[in-house]
DNA sequence: CGTATTATTGACTCCATTCAAAGATAGTGG
DNA sequence: CCACTATCTTTGAATGGAGTCAATAATACG
């Protein structure tokens, strides 16, 4: 029983993630060096944590199904969500820098997860020099992602929250789901927490772009009816 | 006379931001490794850049000494200055994952940095173990130092403006440079640019603590007089 | 000395927050 | 299956912090 799940078993080589998640960038033989190492086939439930703040450094850590969100406290209980993350995303590079890491990462829904761990971190850059360029591409990937959220940082409530849904459609058909129809991943109060802002003021601007027919809401459950108008939304007003 | 300038040329080997910067984590052998493939000594007016948003990914740089800031433009005209860079300080790893820088690096006052060319970058990290992880810890140092930003983008002005002050006053501690007493690298506006807030915000929150009895401004002369008062803004502030 | 840049200050406006209440939905246990 | 509770969401009214606009002042620079 146990080796039919083994032969069954997901690794890089089979992974359906591959054009996104730490392969993409390998060939075949890098690929099956990495697929040693990996850990595959952790599982969590909705709320529970692949690691939390303060933690040691343990691994470099991939969303293999579900969606997770990476959230740090400042000290003073105020919470910030720093990103929501989707399959085939790396985290876990804030831990490098003093050995534990500096925002936990919670599942939003029942989660699996791989990971390579730091025992074999060195070892794998050091044998693979297209693994170790890979994995600066992806910390560099990273500093991109944050980057870009601190310039959105002093957009409205409004070009935030269009950008917000834009970027999630975006990312969501890279994985082969639907660009026009899903379902949000966080609460108003958690967007809130993303976005920098009030929940009011979350659940006021989807009324307001649904008032405009961009997008119809229920709830969760978000169809996007117009793309443009909405891209339009951070596109146009910082222009001319 | 080349020669002569030559012997006296500054290396990591030789250099005082050793606590800080590269070589920080190095032993003595990694670091004379490292100081044969690192240029030095380049120079740049106010104004100039070290690299310009879209460039190719030529290197890792380090400031040596100076001040300059790292700026995006999002694509519509819109500037963000996304960090103030002191000596010791590494950037460039945001231009790894495509392969050109996503900002421009841009010297507040006379410079020198110092670079790791791309074309050593590899060969040095297959080589030199303790360098290749020293290079992610710096890259995770980054992400870190954003991570801290996109927390206080919904900080209140004057708890922004007050983080500003106490960070860059550390940093330059951390540097041998007075804590207490400084001159800004920044206008106003370029503040503003920073923090997310306008020039005129930032004038009369300057105010406000010189009236308060926290520091005394003159221009961009800024002295320290209460560094606690000064933390307690953004620290007491969420709590309880 | 004159011009350009940078900084200060005031008055008004507005976007987003806060406070408050009610409505909707999901999950639990009797 | 329904009642009950907890959680999440919507909506309204009032408030306030920071932006905008505008004018003046101070400083740097050629």
């Amino acid at each position: 029983m146990d080796r039919l799940i083994n032969d069954f078993q997901v690794s890089c080589k089979n992974c359906n993630l591959d054009k996104i998640c730490l392969p993409r960038g390998l060939s075949k033989n890098e690929i099956d060096d990495l697929s040693i190492v990996v850990r595959t086939n952790s599982v969590l439930q909705k709320g529970e944590s692949i690691y939390r703040q303060g933690d040691d450094f343990k691994s470099i850590v991939a969303i293999k199904s579900g969606s997770a969100k990476l959230v740090t406290n400042d000290g003073q209980g105020n919470e910030h969500i720093l990103n929501v993350l989707l399959p085939g995303e790396l985290i876990g590079f804030d831990g490098m820098y003093k050995n534990h890491y500096t925002c936990s990462a919670i599942a939003l829904e029942v989660i699996s997860y791989c990971e390579l761990p730091v025992s074999h971190f060195d070892e794998l850059c050091q044998k693979i020099p297209g693994i170790n360029r890979e994995l600066f591409k992806h910390s560099s990937e990273t500093i991109n992602t944050i980057h870009s959220q601190v310039v959105c940082s002093n957009y409205t409530a409004e070009e935030k929250l269009a950008k917000f849904l834009i970027n999630l459609s975006d990312r969501l058909k890279a994985r082969g789901f639907s660009a026009d129809e899903f379902n949000l991943p966080l609460t108003r109060q958690e967007m809130g927490e993303h976005l920098g802002m009030t929940l009011e003021t979350v659940s006021r601007m989807l009324k307001s772009f649904q008032e405009k027919r961009m997008i119809c809401v229920d709830r969760k459950y978000i169809q996007i009816k117009d793309q443009q108008s909405l891209r339009n939304i951070f596109n146009d007003s910082n222009s001319e």
